[in-house]
DNA sequence: ATACGACCTCTAGCCACTTCAGGTTCAAGA
DNA sequence: TCTTGAACCTGAAGTGGCTAGAGGTCGTAT
């Protein structure tokens, strides 16, 4: 019974199979603050517990869906608190998403011009004289709202 | 009339304004070697021509297209020898077009996934538990019923 | 006892800039 | 002509979010 209760303690590498973050951005992590200290072994070789494992998964969840570091760092202040964290985080993951889509639509602009630059010229030598090179010499070719 | 001619000489400032590029930028340009070492006034101080404000305007143009300053670097170089250029101006452009639409494919999968993860949680202090921060804890769907 | 991989710290590197500190030059107004 | 003060200069360091390398220590299987 013991054994079951008793912490599953366990090294840097196992964290990192288990969560799939590779062991230097752990390591980062816990230098930037987003991860706790965890105990040392007598070596002074890091050892996790379940606590780790789950916050680790909480940043890696974030991190794959874009959130900034800081942005997590509140999230994770917020689930520590929890109560008063739901208008918060619904503003942080708002914002978010709104860049998502704001890169998006920014993406797809970027993607019709290049079909369109790229188009001009099929990759022939003699095909063109670049077109590739003028059209990115020449704006006024060019239909890309950020100029 | 010489006035005229003259005045296509201009200090940095001048050419930030005519190409939307910043000051620190266009030095940094010339430190990584994308813009020529422009001559200099008495004082030290840069004056360009109508060959740098050209030369810059393409380095922009493919900035705001997404290219990387070393694609950037390779298309400056092509443009300068003209004739054998073609080919891998195309297989850059290519390159690149092939990468920003990856891009817009994982960016649409993350703006769904945060559409889901926002729409649980509506922001009101009541309405939820909060729905957000589980379903970034979570390892699987998060089921918000239960707490 | 030894081998060997996993672990440790510290430092530097990546991209494409941006910011800062502390000084110099230029051009317009008095 | 002199005086402002905005624009310019250099060099170094900072940004985000890691990644890689050097050079050493620890833990465990045989």
């Amino acid at each position: 019974m013991d054994a079951k209760i008793a912490k599953r303690v366990m090294p840097i590498g196992s964290l990192s199979d288990r969560t799939g973050v590779k062991v230097e951005t752990i390591r980062y992590y816990e230098q930037v603050g987003l991860l706790p200290q965890p105990e040392r072994s007598e070596g002074n070789q890091r050892r996790y517990g379940r606590v780790h494992v789950e916050r680790l998964a909480f940043i890696k969840h974030a991190r794959d869906l874009g959130f900034p570091v800081d942005g997590i760092r509140t999230l994770l202040r917020l689930s520590d608190n929890p109560g008063m964290a739901c208008d918060e985080a619904h503003a942080i993951s708002v914002a978010h998403l709104d860049e998502v889509r704001h890169k998006i639509a920014r993406l797809r602009s970027l993607e019709k011009e290049l079909e369109r630059i790229a188009a001009t010229c099929s990759g022939g030598v003699a095909a063109c004289d670049c077109a590739i090179i003028e059209a990115l010499a020449d704006h006024s070719q060019c239909r890309h709202e950020r100029h």
